[in-house]
DNA sequence: GCAAAAGTGTTAGAACTACACCCATGC
DNA sequence: GCATGGGTGTAGTTCTAACACTTTTGC
């Protein structure tokens, strides 16, 4: 064992953006900092990497600290590595995307760290390079649910057909064919139809459906490619 | 300015994944380690961040080390930081794309740091994660080509169809139908035709084309998505 | 004149887009 | 019985995939 010379002296992070859907908006958990530099202004979760963790369980460890959530859909999404990105210290960043139910988190520990939920359209000025990161996990996230069944994620497990299409449509910031989104949603057979129907948002009420992973690897390996264009 | 309590003590390295196009395969510049640990084995181009750069800049030094070349199309690939991934020191390390022009580079350097180039079917045993990394490297690369005119950074500026053609049938590792394969590139309006015909390697010589940036852009503004599938 | 690679068109099927009305239910 | 959101079919268009022969030129 030898150490490298030139070690550089380098602080790592992480930062989570943390993604809800509530029925109608797509919306990201912001805390209030509480604590100095810039204390009392709005940021992304974050804290920093330890000596006995790897990333990814850093991502993991943060984003339980807030929400009490485990076993989350994480995805890192880009270092952020700009000198001054932090005027305390130099430290560089892993940006995680979260994708996560809203109705799940813990609302106590949401509390102790005064976190809200503010939907994308509205995201204030947050501290650092934080904006920065919120707009490149948007992209992101855009880009991926056009072609990988992670939209899901942000619904309970029994949703029905309208509220996956606004959820795709607050993704997209679009709007979106009713009939060619089921069609095409039905065509790609990784959906189950429940006999349960939603009760008290509509008179009609609306079918539950699941996404079934099973099917959906099936259908990969038959060459299916799941697309869902904006 | 207050300074972080429990900071994590971990370096930080940028790893270059170096792609090439020899008129037939896709390749990797690798280069055998001349320093401990692992000295002798193959290995990516890496190096530590310093201080006083950002993290984009240390990924275009050490590219810059290895082949003498500046202003190389990089993008960031994705941050490895398993616990034990360096067995000396707890290092995190942020793997760079490099996409160049094979026939561009600096010999001489590249013979001072005894580097090779291999196609990407026959990567040896790399030190580290550093064949995880080239795994995720190649994938990221497939799936950037198909939609992003990113090819083109392979090639000279001047290329033909069929080298064209011929890099795709690489990166992809597949074969394509000449005539769909010209017919889709030419409908996107992004290619310039020139009047010079390449010597030499057939007895009828093809023509040249050339990249447009400026078309791509119009092209795109024009609600044009760039799409060539595997 | 022949070998080797370049270049070019057509057709059938699949996927996509646009579009409007009836259904079920709670009040 | 009416207001509200849920659910469904068709036709025109565009895109994709499959397929083979002629052209040019150096030797």
């Amino acid at each position: 064992m030898t150490e490298y010379p030139n070690k550089a002296q380098v602080l790592v992070a992480v930062d989570c953006i943390i993604f809800g859907f509530d029925e109608n908006e797509l919306k990201l958990l912001l805390i209030k900092r509480g604590f100095q530099p810039e204390q009392g202004k709005w940021s992304l979760m974050g804290g920093f990497l330890r000596k006995e963790e790897n990333l990814n369980n850093a991502a993991e460890r943060v984003l339980h600290q807030l929400t009490g959530l485990k076993e989350v859909y994480m995805e890192q999404l880009q270092v952020f590595g700009a000198i001054k990105r932090d005027p305390v210290e130099r430290t560089v960043s892993v940006a995680y995307n979260a994708l996560i139910n809203i109705h799940n988190h813990d609302q106590e520990l949401v509390n102790k760290f005064s976190a809200e939920w503010f939907p994308i359209s509205k995201i204030p000025d947050l501290i650092f390079d934080h904006n920065q990161m919120v707009t490149a996990a948007i992209n992101h996230l855009r880009h991926k649910v056009s072609h990988q069944p992670i939209g899901f994620e942000l619904l309970p497990t029994k949703f029905t057909m309208p509220q996956l299409q606004r959820l795709y449509e607050a993704i997209y910031e679009t709007s979106m064919d009713t009939r060619n989104f089921s069609k095409k949603l039905l065509s790609m057979g990784v959906l189950v139809k429940l006999q349960e129907k939603q009760k008290g948002f509509s008179r009609k009420g609306a079918f539950y459906y699941q996404f079934d992973q099973g099917k959906y690897q099936k259908s990969i390996n038959n060459g299916l490619s799941f697309v869902i264009k904006p």
